[in-house]
DNA sequence: GTCTATATACGGATAGAC
DNA sequence: GTCTATCCGTATATAGAC
């Protein structure tokens, strides 16, 4: 699978978000034609992640969010009772949809040299698709309540445990080798995240998401099969 | 060289990094007696790393500084002439720092092997005994004013470019195998830098910088030499 | 050199008009 | 459903006392 398959399989556009955002948020939001809704959420999310990403959440201020997406701060409150508020229900959502995606991609999958390229392509597809909202819940995860911060963070462990499993899997069919697989998770964790990380550097030095995963599936399995 | 060694090497204590600040920041601090200043710095610095690690340094005010730190907040500014200038003051005072000593441990080595684990190892024990600051570093650079965030990414793109040399040397002289050296480097980068940003995982798993350094060091090795 | 008190500005949130 | 006007709290920065 390559990046451009997996963007016509789910359709990760910005207007599906909001309207699957909008089915699981339907009390909390005051306004109720579902037309307007989603094309306010729409802004809004796109405002905030490019606000905030620009200078942190907390330099963000809601006027900041209304000025730059057309409505009023009060028309704002209509959507989300706070500015927490909408921090919190962003990265909820965020998580909702990986998790969910990362399943439904890995599930299938039966040998374990095939679940971990596809953990690898799926976790850098869906970080590329969504590139604002991985950067946006990895810069402010620390700045949450934090009782929403311990989900975050379990969050994270969930997906890293995702891998930790592949690779005991792989070292009881002999398919992999013996390292440690709560290290080796790890460090695959953190070349994925780097993509989403440093997005702006690998995009001047024109590497494309699928060079990307070609590099460090490469990097990988020449660790997980070296003695 | 273990991380004990590099320790007793260069002391990167508290009041080490304050002396060198006050010698190159003489002119612009209103205070005058030395000893004051250093005792003061050492407070301030201490202070705005514990509550910007925390919540970030938006949401950290002077107040909360000058509270944490015991002075008033009318003598704070007598450091700092803003709340901006102490940011990039920071982030250059810590960029100083890795340079020198990057440098004073990786020239004297001679081949590329040897010069890539001390480069490994010589970061990952300055972000050892530095944490807070790299952290910081790391999260807020976007916070920062125009000139002085290019600068951080320009002093960040320097470290990997040590990366990348080294690579090339070794490559030269066939003791690694021909990967791409920037792509490479890259990844080195983001295992490194992982170390800081993680640290409270890996302290919770019982995982000291040695053994990282060590995980890591089996990891790129794995993949130069690999065909 | 350091502290207290304060000027000035801006942010979050809401009430009520339309 | 959305907008304008406004309250109240808190932020940075400084002036002047000690």
């Amino acid at each position: 699978m390559k990046y451009a398959e997996f963007q016509k399989q789910i359709k990760i556009t910005r207007k599906s978000i909001c309207k699957e955002f909008y089915k699981q948020n339907q009390d909390s939001i005051r306004i109720k034609k579902e037309e307007t809704v989603i094309r306010n959420l729409e802004k809004i999310f796109n405002a905030a992640l490019k606000i905030s990403n620009a200078k942190g959440f907390q330099a963000m201020s809601m006027r900041d969010l209304s000025n730059e997406m057309g409505l009023s701060t009060g028309a704002l409150y209509a959507y989300f009772s706070s500015k927490e508020d909408l921090l919190n229900k962003m990265q909820e959502h965020r998580h909702n949809i990986v998790m969910h995606i990362i399943d439904k991609y890995i599930s299938p999958e039966k040998n374990a040299y095939q679940k971990l390229d596809m953990m690898i392509k799926v976790h850098l597809y869906l970080s590329e698709a969504m590139q604002p909202w991985f950067y946006f819940s990895y810069m402010e995860t620390k700045n949450m309540s934090k009782s929403q911060r311990e989900k975050t963070v379990a969050a994270s462990f969930a997906i890293e445990k995702v891998i930790t499993d592949i690779i005991k899997q792989g070292q009881e069919k002999r398919c992999f080798n013996k390292h440690d697989p709560d290290m080796s998770a790890s460090i695959i964790k953190a070349m994925l995240q780097d993509w989403y990380l440093k997005r702006k550097k690998y995009a001047t030095r024109n590497i494309s998401v699928d060079d990307y995963a070609e590099f460090i599936k490469m990097v990988i399995m020449a660790f997980l099969n070296n003695p």
